[in-house]
DNA sequence: AAGTTGTTTTGTCTACGTCAAAATTGGCAT
DNA sequence: ATGCCAATTTTGACGTAGACAAAACAACTT
């Protein structure tokens, strides 16, 4: 490979040459506006599209950008950040409507609701533990914290005891806004990372059955299909992932041409149960009748809508029960 | 670099041969069709945006989508694959108004074009035979000669002379369309097994620099920063990463909050050059003087327009070279 | 309670206009 | 030839406004 010996002398070259030129939106004179962003970097920043940024104002009457002097959307600081949260509530099931003309205070008051009337579940000591290294950023602590749970209880007892309910913890936090984005990443890379290791050192025996796991397209939540990695490793299956967010098509592609006895797909709690449905039936009719479908994750939602031909795992331990039943049913 | 076109013709024949069973005819209206796709796919797919997908249309007449019953844009799957292509030319300085004309055949002889006086590498028999284990869908074995290449020739090199040149000719196949999505998820799922694998092997002293790895929103793409996190975590960087996708202000909260020493960005060549340059800029206010910011992967693209106080890795090597600076800058 | 229907709500799409930044070209001096 | 500056073209991001399907909700029936 191109291995050079000037890389950083170059490099300083190249940024002495390449000066910056001024952003369409800087402010023409004195000091730039400390905080104002276009709507491109909002974009960035909120994960609202362009298209619903614009759409809102006509709509809502918020956001309210003032204008440079090309007549584009300069947004201040306290809006963007009144977008975030609002964007956060919506992840919550909460609607723009609604919630669009309240005030910064109100949807904080919003935020915090759910733990006025619900059960607010007190963590026990061992799990509070883990969720406070998340919050006060301790990520190799944590990392190190999670392998020994691995090693002491095992895994299966890791991810049914911990990280199933650790989940739901730090779910509820995100749902107050009492997390911050990268501090969710930092919990979901660190467990990633806890658990693929521990998959790994499962001994591999080739045995059945051959499971592919994979989600449904705009299904980004790949912590699930670890979970039930770890869960059917465990159980002496074999496990294919293809990760996250596979088209129909290529989930029958892949289930045939691994010669899969079992497809395994994961839904998070917010995956609209219309498309899941819709998308278990299209994949059971493409797919031969002898390979199974088994859902798990958020189907307490789906409850019992599911379509013919495709099984409900309601819980990580079910997945023991199911691989049973599958061998008993294989045993000729 | 370029995939030797003996190879490809290999592979060409293979996938002739391997077509799955067809499953297809069961599918009633309704079902997504594998080979024609919206305008939010394509710009997914391509990296070029829509806005830019609409106004390439009017003013040169290509794309030519179809339009669906509500007239919406529907691309056919030949011209997604030329889009891509153009993108790709476009990247290596190609301007759009030369090229749109061109038909594929003609595209792709300009693809060559360069390569043809100059460095024309062919794809060594010890890396075709990987390519081989993913068109043949044969992932055990993949992963198993992954992780025996980790321990022959250690990770450094893995990285550098196996990953890397792997991906390009994945990218050249997908490129041609000639790889299905399942079996560049395969590709992809494997890779990452054996590569956090070793990274997590790997003995950590806690040194420095500190260093955050993720991407943009956006980029979804997270091989090149589990590439990026093997090359730092052998030159004795400490790497935290946060995974892909963080909005820019939680980029610069973790940051601060892991007391980085520098932020590590890596970006796809599909990412939008203007996207890429705009998110650094911004990045770069955000963040106190004293972090750095390394941006890899598809820069070659961004090439000299990276704004001030970012440093470009232009090459897994310069990783090396980069850490070896930092620590000569910090010595004191 | 569980379906089935009708009614909002909401985000994505279409179309076309405008304009600054980047890239190319032409002219001229070195 | 080569370098440099101004004129010109190319290009993609942004602006407006309207349309509409799919999701979410509400109201009703079974």
């Amino acid at each position: 490979m191109f291995v050079n010996q000037n890389v950083l002398d170059k490099m300083m070259e190249q940024k002495a040459e390449n000066r910056v030129p001024e952003a369409r939106t800087a402010a023409p004179a004195g000091l730039s506006e400390p905080h104002s962003m276009g709507i491109g970097a909002v974009e960035r920043d909120t994960g609202l599209s362009k298209d619903t940024l614009r759409v809102w104002e006509r709509r809502y009457g918020f956001p309210n950008p003032e204008r440079d002097a090309f007549g584009e959307r300069v947004y201040p600081r306290e809006q963007v950040e009144r977008l975030r949260t609002i964007k956060r509530l919506m992840d919550n099931g909460h609607r723009p409507g609604k919630i669009m003309q309240l005030s910064l205070d109100a949807l904080k008051a919003l935020s915090h609701e759910g733990e006025v009337g619900g059960t607010r579940v007190e963590l026990p000591d061992s799990l509070a533990r883990f969720v406070h290294m998340v919050r006060s950023h301790h990520v190799d602590e944590l990392r190190r914290a999670l392998g020994q749970e691995v090693v002491r209880n095992g895994l299966g007892r890791f991810v049914s005891e911990v990280v199933a309910p650790l989940n739901v913890a730090i779910g509820e936090l995100w749902l107050q806004g009492a997390l911050e984005v990268f501090e969710e990443h930092l919990y979901t890379e660190s467990l990633q990372v806890v658990l693929r290791n521990a998959i790994a050192n499962v001994p591999q025996s080739p045995a059945a059955p051959r499971v592919l796991l994979t989600t449904f397209p705009n299904e980004q939540h790949g912590l699930g299909l670890l979970m039930a990695e770890a869960m059917l490793v465990l159980e002496g299956a074999h496990c294919i992932s293809l990760g996250i967010e596979t088209p129909v098509w290529d989930i029958v592609l892949g289930a045939t041409s691994q010669s899969a006895d079992i497809v395994a797909l994961s839904f998070s709690l917010a995956y609209p149960a219309a498309q899941a449905v819709d998308g278990l039936a299209e994949l059971r009719r493409s797919l031969p009748a002898q390979i199974e479908i088994w859902a798990g994750g958020g189907t307490e939602v789906l409850g019992r809508r599911l379509p013919e031909g495709v099984r409900a795992m309601t819980s990580l331990a079910a997945v023991h029960e199911g691989v049973k039943a599958w061998r008993a049913r294989h045993a000729s």
